[in-house]
DNA sequence: CGCCCTACTGTGTGG
DNA sequence: CAGTAGGGCG
């Protein structure tokens, strides 16, 4: 493999110039040493910032100004610079406002979020943690599918225990950097079984050579631990580093940061901690408070100036915000005028909340105004029902954001496992799903055979699968059926070889009786099924390989509608986080929808608090006019139920805000449904408050010398995934352990009753058996006589 | 083994 | 009201 730290001499073209520095008045109300700091400072630099005060805008200058400056003064090239943004889309808005200021394309650097990031380096040595390079990033339901066979296997009470809710408590450890050995050190309170199962479900990855999202920053943290030597080399390599939204970083995130900074320390990093809303999946706003102390002589620069909202929509969003104890405290200005006041309706139910919404923007339309410039920011999913529905009836376009996924549907998460399966032999999750799509007779009772060997022999199911084929364990059906697939496959590998992976893929959803199952069916959609399948194979055309295109699909994926179409937005209030519209509507603030109940269930005062922080969001996304509503009644489960308007709603002040009723009504308490989760002991969170492992972490080094060889990096930075080696014979980690038991022992079969042993061949025996005849089967299904 | 019918449960935010 | 897990039957 070639050297992932080789970085090619760098050649700057003389005649770069920023064409058009991305919105410099972002950087206006800074005395010129903090604008230097901004542009061009080495050394640790925070900048803090209210909402839409233009943060990003100044990360993006910095970029644009640190590749155009230091790019030719000290040869910097884009290869130093690790830039971390929270999704996938802001990363791609820099790179183009980068490439829009500096009049060129810029490739090659690490741009992206932490998940994509941390792949990115960990394909590159997934041999020092245990995996291979071409590992499978598994998602949330693969997750959990897993945990439940573990629990299947483990005689776990799945109904008083859910998998998914374990697996929410794993994840979280996840985030906090623990690994299972970590857990079980610092983690004090009765929780023995979630412990257990965490490394039980650890070995289990291990085996089907997967990783998780947690697992690729985990892994990464256990590389840099175990092999310092590379950890020096990436923190040489990376000369800049730049992370955008830091009050959301959990502790596994900081660590990375934070070990791969610690050479250069030309680390600048951007936040509001009156923005933090996902401690729930770990984030320590402690992460931006202890920066001064993480990097000693920091220089803080703030931004206080907004050039986003009216006045109004400032007042009204700050003065809810003062209602948080414990903040860093900011005054935001803005020199825009006045503006409308931030509406506050209440209505008599949903159905007539959606109206309304939907009213609003007709009469928005009517007025000129562009769908692309509304949005509906709601608190959870589920709320985005009603709205489309009324949208639709209006014949108004909309897109959901986080909705539905092309990659979510059936054919598409189906033909994915057969690529999986290509990609990586030992994908049981993939083999799983589709060892019986299209219908191969494999049932139940098969799978369970398979899936008791492939744990007590630890390995994966497909490898099982091969190992029993050989035997007798098996229905002959079955043993052909099963054996038919698993030589597809490896013939399958053996043709990404020589053929084109599109053409590998087309090959194997024919061949396979994918595509002909849909096109006999007789279902409604199956053409459109049909159809899905033709944009996969296209949309995988664009990738390197395999391996790339999988992990595409798992960390970067977006619903890529025709953006170019006037839409309004729908989303989440979590996904609007750094997005802004001119006309804003906030439905759905009652009481235990906004604030959510179960936040304050679980966390308290604090839960209660990041539901603020969450409002507070929400309004500050919208630059001309924000519509706050809430419904007296609404039907949950096919159930009425009456809502108090939100706290939030009382502390707008009134000054800032036109109050509108439909009904006066709203104010009779109604029984909010509490969802009552975890009372049990053993499913309880731990309480993080004493737990530090950061304290007690620390991977970097000293400081060592530059050096950087020259070779053509422009190749490698596209393809920073290496190719899937097609091997049909050593594929599959096996394990080759042999036999207890030897010739002439007496033994004893479930199915097959009493026999004895004849010939031992590894782990698989031939027995004779009173009035069966002779088999070919298993150890681990044989008994002591 | 596979299909169909019934009973139960769910919906908090994301990569 | 959905969607699905699990049981029973062909």
């Amino acid at each position: 493999m070639d050297d992932p730290f080789e970085i090619d001499e760098f050649a700057a073209s003389p005649e770069m110039r920023l064409q058009d520095a991305p919105a410099p008045d972002y950087l206006a109300n800074l005395n010129a040493e903090q604008r230097e700091a901004v542009e061009t400072l080495d050394g640790p630099l925070l900048v803090l910032a209210g909402a839409g005060t233009g943060k990003t805008r100044v990360l993006t200058t910095r970029l644009a100004h640190l590749l155009e400056t230091k790019g030719q003064t000290e040869r910097l090239h884009p290869q130093q610079i690790l830039a971390v943004t929270f999704t996938n889309r802001a990363a791609k808005e820099m790179q183009e406002r980068v490439a829009h200021a500096l009049g060129r394309p810029v490739e090659g650097w690490w741009l992206g979020t932490f998940h994509s990031l941390a792949a990115r380096l960990l394909r590159r040595h997934a041999e020092l943690v245990g995996l291979q390079s071409n590992f499978t990033i598994l998602d949330s339901d693969d997750q959990v599918r897993l945990l439940k066979q573990i629990m299947d296997a483990e005689q776990i009470d799945q109904k008083k225990w859910p998998a998914k809710q374990l697996m929410g408590i794993i994840q979280r450890w996840k985030d906090k950097g623990l690994s299972p050995e970590r857990v079980n050190e610092s983690v004090e309170f009765a929780n023995g079984g979630a412990k257990y199962l965490y490394k039980i479900y650890q070995e289990r990855l291990a085996v089907l050579n997967a990783a998780d999202f947690g697992d690729l920053l985990l892994h990464c943290l256990t590389l840099f631990q175990k092999h310092p030597e590379i950890l020096r080399r990436y923190q040489e390599t990376f000369r800049y580093v730049l992370v955008d939204e830091y009050q959301d970083t959990n502790v596994a995130q900081y660590l990375w940061l934070r070990a791969l900074a610690m050479v250069h320390r030309n680390i600048c990093c951007v936040g509001d901690d009156d923005q933090a809303i996902y401690s729930w999946r770990g984030a320590e706003v402690g992460n931006i408070l202890r920066f001064e102390s993480d990097f000693p002589g920091a220089k803080v620069v703030r931004l206080e100036q907004n050039y986003r909202s009216t006045p109004h929509i400032l007042a009204a969003a700050s003065k809810l915000i003062t209602f948080n104890d414990g903040r860093l405290g900011k005054e935001l200005w803005t020199e825009l005028d006045t503006g409308e006041k931030v509406f506050v309706k209440g209505v008599w139910d949903g159905e007539a909340e959606a109206r309304l919404v939907g009213e609003d923007i007709e009469a928005l339309q009517s007025k000129g105004v562009g769908a692309s410039h509304m949005a509906i920011l709601v608190r959870a999913g589920f709320q985005t029902r009603e709205f489309e529905e009324r949208l639709i009836t209006l014949g108004i376009p909309y897109r959901v954001v986080g909705g539905p996924r092309f990659y979510e549907r059936q054919e598409i998460r189906d033909a994915l496992a057969y690529i999986r399966m290509v990609a990586q032999p030992d994908d049981s999750l993939a083999f799983e799903r589709i060892v019986n799509v299209p219908k191969r007779g494999v049932g139940k009772a098969t799978l369970q055979t398979l899936h008791q060997y492939s744990r007590d022999q630890a390995v994966s199911l497909p490898a099982a699968a091969l190992d029993l084929i050989g035997t007798e364990e098996l229905k002959p059906k079955m043993r052909q059926a099963i054996g038919g697939l698993l030589g597809d496959f490896k013939r399958w590998r053996e043709m990404l070889e020589t053929t084109s992976h599109v053409a590998v893929l087309e090959t194997v959803l024919d061949e396979s009786g994918y595509t002909d199952m849909w096109r006999t069916s007789k279902e409604i959609d199956a053409p459109g099924r049909l159809e899905n399948l033709k944009e996969l194979v296209s949309a995988i055309g664009e990738f390197e390989n395999l391996t790339s295109f999988l992990e595409h699909v798992s960390l970067v994926m977006e619903n890529e509608q025709n953006a170019d179409q006037e839409k309004v937005t729908i989303m989440t209030l979590h996904a609007a986080k750094g997005l802004e519209f001119d006309y804003v509507f906030l439905p759905g603030w009652e009481e235990g929808v906004f604030p959510h109940q179960r936040a304050m269930d679980e966390s308290g005062v604090k839960g209660l608090e990041e539901e603020r922080r969450l409002a507070y969001v929400g309004i500050t996304r919208a630059r001309k006019r924000a519509t706050v509503s809430y419904a007296a009644n609404r039907r949950i489960y096919n159930q009425w139920q009456s809502a108090l308007p939100s706290r939030f709603v009382d502390e707008l002040p009134d000054e800032h805000v036109e109050r509108i009723s439909d009904t006066g009504l709203g104010n009779h308490r109604g029984n909010v449904s509490p969802g009552a989760w975890g009372a049990d002991d053993w499913m309880k969170m731990p309480s993080w408050a004493d737990n530090k492992p950061a304290e007690s972490y620390n991977p970097y080094g000293g400081t060592g010398e530059r050096r950087f060889a020259s070779a053509g990096w422009q190749d490698r930075v596209r393809k920073n995934v290496i190719d899937v080696k097609p091997d049909g014979e050593t594929s599959y980690t096996t394990s080759s352990k042999s036999s207890k038991y030897k010739v002439g022992d007496a033994v004893r079969h479930r199915k097959f009753g009493p026999g004895t042993v004849k010939a031992v061949d590894g782990n698989k025996l031939e027995i004779h058996f009173e009035g069966v005849g002779t088999k070919k089967v298993v150890d681990s299904f044989i008994l002591p006589g």
